[in-house]
DNA sequence: CAATTTATGTCAGTGACTGTCAAGTTTCTG
DNA sequence: CAGAAACTTGACAGTCACTGACATAAATTG
């Protein structure tokens, strides 16, 4: 999807957002997300203020953009799940792309740091929420509907889908937070295991 | 806590609090959160602008002040729990009052509406989710120390305690959105625990 | 090449929020 | 009770994220 199989306009439109995206980055590292204005962003960057919000929406987005790529890439895993898989397995299956990104040991130095700034800056951290939230729904929606098509087992009520998955990404964050309290020296993929193991689905 | 036993300023200033608060909302009810500004609500208090931002930190304050009140009841119901109970029931029972508060047939023309704006407005959204997330750490220390506190059963690790509060907020979001979804026509105590017999700790 | 679309800069404006100062009011203190 | 200290308020100016409108330059298309 990365290649030539785009538009030359489209091409430059994406690696002007990705050169936004890295100063902006690097300026926060250094200044701190709050004290770094999107003025500062812009001479960085070379453009002037008023083009970073034609590739940005807001402030926050200069971080969390790459958000929606692994979003994406989780539904693609709900979507392709096997039939008779047990819900639960596959949310953990679904958060697997996530921990191995923060486990990469080539991005630790540099992808740590960002998630730290996200976790610490509120403002940041509320938008990730909320951008979770917006994946949590997805995701429900996902498997609300897998549910109701293949009537396989017992189909689930929206009630238990929308609390199974609120439930599975209650491990994840919770699980990150840990994480980060305790160094990020041992291996997120592990804490998170744990994690979904500490609570789950009840049997019907 | 709410009768003579302060001072007169202090008196005073909550019930201008209280004033600021209800004209705020009245206005957010009619022409809708985003669409008043604060100025519009200065006026509609007889007061200045900037003596909004005296009394209330932000425009999400407005709405979400009250919230801390709850938050306090709930940290209280977590202090004066039993020494024996199940940490996943003391957990159901912390929510009640929020439960008791949304079904109060009274309230319901008051608090629902108000409610709505909330989950309905992505500013205001994001901000009750942030208070959550620091109730919830709140909740979360308050079960670790207890735990590690009385020797009783076996204590919780960190990442326990996180994770099983995070599944147990996480069916509160979850009940509190599918009961929006549903028409909000049920009770939402009921609701609320149906979804905590979805999910649970698991034995250890 | 002409016509249309797209990217960008500039400018002006809105709205939330903050610092500061001066003036008024309340509470404390001798 | 007089004066000091503390508190409250309004007015003003300023910051910063963000948006709409318009003009211009570049690229695309026919």
């Amino acid at each position: 999807m990365n290649d030539e199989s785009m538009s030359l306009r489209e091409r430059t439109r994406r690696a002007v957002r990705k050169e936004i995206a890295d100063a902006a980055n690097s300026l926060f590292a250094e200044c701190g997300y709050d004290a770094t204005t999107i003025d500062a962003v812009a001479e960085k960057a070379g453009l002037s203020q008023r083009s970073i919000f034609r590739y940005f929406a807001s402030k926050e987005e200069l971080v969390l953009g790459k958000f929606e790529f692994m979003a994406e890439e989780m539904l693609a895993i709900l979507q392709s799940a096997p039939e008779g898989e047990p819900v639960w397995q596959t949310l953990q299956r679904m958060f697997t792309p996530l921990a191995r990104h923060a486990d990469m040991l080539d991005r630790r130095r540099v992808a740590e740091p960002m998630q730290r700034i996200i976790f610490e800056t509120p403002a940041l951290f509320s938008a990730y929420l909320e951008k979770m939230q917006h994946l949590q729904q997805a995701v429900t929606d996902g498997f609300y509907n897998r549910s109701q098509l293949r009537g396989a087992s017992r189909p689930l009520t929206r009630l238990e889908a929308q609390t199974i998955v609120a439930a599975a990404f209650g491990c994840l964050v919770s699980a990150q937070k840990t994480w980060f309290a305790e160094g990020a020296d041992r291996s997120f993929g592990e804490t998170l295991d744990q994690a979904m193991k500490i609570v789950g689905p009840n049997e019907a």
